[in-house]
DNA sequence: CTCCTATCCTGCGAGC
DNA sequence: TGCTCGCAGGATAGGA
């Protein structure tokens, strides 16, 4: 489901209900683990008590920065998970799996059906195996181009699996990938190698605008993805390629294509993308 | 090393 | 209607 832009949505929703200084009261675990386990209570209660400082993003992670600087709690949502902000006497709905009272009244509830998120702490340093290789965040590549020296210039792996990967650059995933090749006018399937210096600088500089309309329209909503007030995202109603296989190319009218590209599905139009 | 496949899990839509 | 199958926004441990 969620990919930097729903991620940051989420973010910013969380920000305004849950100012600096708001302190976490409780937390509930209705399940021993996510795709890991929970964190220990041992770790878990050190946090109760404590005032939250911010709320980060670092690529598709959640980090609620607390007190003392360094520590946070960890949250992922893999495919299908939410946060969302919990009515005063809601029923707990079936796959409700955690849940953080914070001191102002605000309970979260994080409900995530395919339980392919995570949910962690992070002691001190704002480390965690999880953040240590990733890439550079996909909102802060702005107007440059890739290290010439970086290794997956050099990559025989198609240029779409290249960008997939989260040790080069953090936060994409199979929407925005497509949606950005598509910008760029360069086919999934080239290897990433063969492509030029003047084709990255066309994928860096469409990067940003297509995240970044996707934030301003509240992220993609194909079914799960919700945000903390459970309302849907728009940008799917902008998509060039992704989930319109067999539709018009917009821009010159041949039909999209779908096939299966490592094993995800990828949608270009082979006219506009060489 | 690098790259790709299978896998975790549940729900849903298509097809029969 | 009811079933079975395949696929879904992610990420990683293995095998080749």
């Amino acid at each position: 489901m969620p990919e930097l832009p729903e991620v940051e949505v989420v973010r910013r929703q969380l920000c305004q209900i849950l100012p600096a200084g708001t302190r976490l009261k409780s937390y509930l675990f209705r399940r021993p683990d996510l795709r890991f386990p929970l964190p220990a209570r041992r770790n878990m209660d050190r946090f109760v008590g404590k005032p939250l400082r911010s709320i980060q993003r670092r690529s598709k992670y959640l980090l609620f920065e607390m007190d003392p600087v360094g520590a946070a709690l960890l949250s992922h949502l893999g495919m299908s998970g939410r946060w969302r902000s919990g009515a005063c006497g809601e029923e707990v709905r079936k796959h409700d799996h955690l849940e953080l009272s914070w001191s102002n009244g605000v309970k979260l509830i994080y409900e995530d059906p395919r339980r392919f998120g995570v949910f962690d702490c992070v002691e001190r340093d704002y480390e965690h195996p999880l953040l240590k290789s990733l890439g550079v965040d996909a909102l802060e590549i702005g107007n440059s181009s890739p290290d010439p020296r970086s290794p997956f210039l050099k990559s025989t792996a198609p240029i779409k699996s290249v960008l997939l990967n989260q040790k080069f650059i953090a936060g994409l995933g199979n929407i925005y990938v497509n949606e950005i090749l598509f910008r760029a006018r360069i086919s999934p399937w080239r290897k990433a190698q063969a492509i030029s210096k003047m084709e990255w600088q066309r994928i860096f500089k469409n990067t940003l605008p297509v995240l970044q309309a996707a934030i301003e329209r509240g992220g993609s909503t194909l079914k799960d993805y919700r945000n903390v007030n459970e309302g849907s995202g728009s940008f799917q109603t902008t998509f060039q390629v992704y989930d319109r296989e067999d539709k018009d190319c917009y821009v010159c009218g041949h039909k999209v294509r779908q096939e299966f590209l490592s094993g995800r599905s990828t949608f270009w139009c082979s006219r506009c993308q060489k």
